[in-house]
DNA sequence: ACAAATACCTGTAAGC
DNA sequence: TGCTTACAGGTATTTG
């Protein structure tokens, strides 16, 4: 699922493809894909150049030219993949089943949103960003200090708070069992139950973590559904010490990794390594 | 203020 | 084999 290090690699590849570029259609038949506000309303972008690619936590930003900024939200299994210009459209190849939106930028091709669970959504707004104002510091800027006040008192477990995008924007699933499996923390222990230098090695794993999976260009699970814009894979599925590896040796001590039920979610950790 | 449960959705895996 | 059920996940919303 895409969480920080593939919405980031999602960013990254859009700037290269289409930085600078006019947009001259957006043609959105998802029914659900614009929840926020009329649909129609986003053909104010048409026309407009795309001036930079930005992201908070796991939210993309299309910032155009006068100002105005569509918001993307990949969700579980949104994809933005790039395609020729004109594979929309009549000869050649038909788009892929759960297209909800199509951007056509001319020459440099189109841009196809396809979400199967169409839990994704696009919304347009300013740039102050009023929707995105509950979001805590985006999750690379993580610091001992910051962490300590955020975690002070919270009876939560560990991972319920750094899946919650209020105290940090960008964690989720996956993300956090890989932080807690690598800073030796318990996923389940109550967030306030860490000492200073726990927090702060805590902050710097957070740091860590998702800047190697943003070089191996983040994770593509079993089911296969994360993609890069040019429809490639992730490879740090292959550096997780924990996620999705139950029953499977910890690669520090070799104890099988056991998946531990956290409420109504579950999260994967060793016992042995993890206090 | 905080914590926990729930709805949303569909492809896939597990169960019978 | 074929059918049914459970599960996965992020966020907004509701409930405790």
């Amino acid at each position: 699922m895409p969480e920080l290090p593939e919405v980031e690699t999602v960013r990254r590849d859009l700037s290269r493809l289409y930085l600078g570029q006019t947009l001259q259609t957006l043609s959105v038949t998802g029914p659900r894909t614009v929840r926020r506000h009329a649909a129609e309303l986003l053909s104010a972008v048409e026309g407009r150049a795309l001036r930079r690619l930005g992201r908070r936590g796991k939210y993309l930003l299309f910032e155009w030219d006068d100002g105005q900024i569509l918001v993307v939200h990949l969700r579980m299994s949104g994809q933005l993949l790039a395609r020729a210009a004109g594979a929309a459209g009549a000869a050649g190849a038909a788009t892929v089943p759960h297209t909800h939106a199509v951007l056509g930028f001319g020459p440099a091709g189109e841009l196809h949103f396809v979400d199967p669970r169409t839990f994704g959504e696009f919304f347009l707004t300013t740039s102050d960003l009023p929707e995105l104002a509950h979001l805590g510091p985006d999750a690379l800027l993580a610091t001992p200090a910051y962490l300590a006040q955020a975690l002070a008192g919270r009876r939560a477990p560990l991972k319920a708070l750094l899946v919650d995008q209020r105290v940090l924007a960008g964690i989720g699933s996956i993300y956090a069992d890989e932080i807690c499996a690598t800073a030796g923390l318990r996923p389940f222990r109550p967030g306030g139950s860490l000492r200073r230098g726990q927090v702060a090695r805590l902050a710097t794993t957070i740091v860590a973590v998702l800047e190697a999976a943003i070089v191996a260009r983040g994770s593509t699970l079993g089911d296969q559904q994360y993609r890069d814009v040019l429809g490639e894979v992730g490879h740090y599925q292959l550096e997780h010490r924990v996620y999705g590896r139950k029953g499977l040796p910890c690669p520090t001590c070799g104890a099988p990794v056991e998946r531990v039920q956290l409420g109504a979610k579950s999260a994967y950790q060793c016992r042995k390594c993890q206090h």
